[in-house]
DNA sequence: GCCACAAAGGTCAAAGATAGTCAAAGTCAA
DNA sequence: TTGACTTTGACTATCTTTGACCTTTGTGGC
């Protein structure tokens, strides 16, 4: 186990009954005894927005970090790329939703892949050209409203 | 006997009761006394996604090698329900091929209530009635295959 | 109020620690 | 002989650790 993981381990137990904590930088490196900026790059490479936290922090005397756990509310995520898709998309603009939606950890790359095989052109080719964008995004959204659930 | 043979060997005994190991690269290498990167081909040619075996690693400090052995030949029972599917299928006889997809364990519950949602007649209620069954199947297909990956 | 200084935290790049890739060379059986 | 499988090692990519230097904020003396 690295460092990095301890730190992290460490922050995410005192954070286990509370979805807010406060450190001081200085204090805690050296309670665990590392160099301050090793504090840093925990937080940049662990508590990160994607997964689901806020730092601020503030300088100077009686300086300190917060962390604090934002409980994404995946149900409205989830329905904005619903309401983003309208009546038709073509496979590219699709894909870039799903892209997008993983790159937000609302969906797994499995999911993805599953909803690309079910809306690439690929599995639609049977579907009149003028008709195939409106049938995807129908699918799209019924997929959408599914992860819903 | 040669080098991969024993290699592979050894990891599976590691794996012997437990479905998943860890192992370092470089240690392992030098335990053996073989360059790092043959343990990466062994893993490559031996452990495969085909024979039941996922990879997953970390480089840098602390990085690892962990290996997954997954249970039943999940590609292959796949590749039976893709056949049993035809060039058509109704909206009934698809769910009941994802409820014993499911039921076997072949399948998330998930992932079945998204490729559900997928192949309703909600989603593909713009597609010509006559050609519905057909498209449904397609897309079925395409998201089997995915799944297979 | 202004200034100097102390007390935080921030940035960044270099060095260290792993793992991955790829192509060339070796081996061996058909 | 040839082609598939192995073995090696040079080079690359990624993640971690460390430390020097920078910026912001608070406090006290003038």
């Amino acid at each position: 186990m690295n460092l990095s993981n301890i730190i992290a381990h460490m922050i995410s137990e005192m954070m286990e009954n509370n979805d807010e904590v406060e450190i001081q930088r200085n204090t805690l490196a050296q309670t665990i005894g590392c160099v301050p900026s090793q504090i840093n790059y925990v937080l940049a490479s662990r508590f990160t927005p994607e997964r689901g936290y806020l730092v601020e922090s503030r300088r100077g005397g009686g300086g300190y970090i917060k962390i604090t756990r934002i409980h994404c509310d995946r149900g409205t995520a989830l329905m904005h790329a619903l309401n983003a898709i309208g009546p038709a998309v073509d496979e590219k603009t699709c894909r870039s939703h799903l892209v997008n939606l993983v790159y937000h950890d609302l969906l797994t790359q499995k999911d993805a892949a599953l909803m690309l095989a079910a809306t690439g052109d690929n599995a639609l080719r049977l579907v009149d050209a003028e008709r195939r964008d409106a049938v995807r995004a129908a699918i799209m959204k019924q997929m959408l409203l599914a992860l819903q659930a």
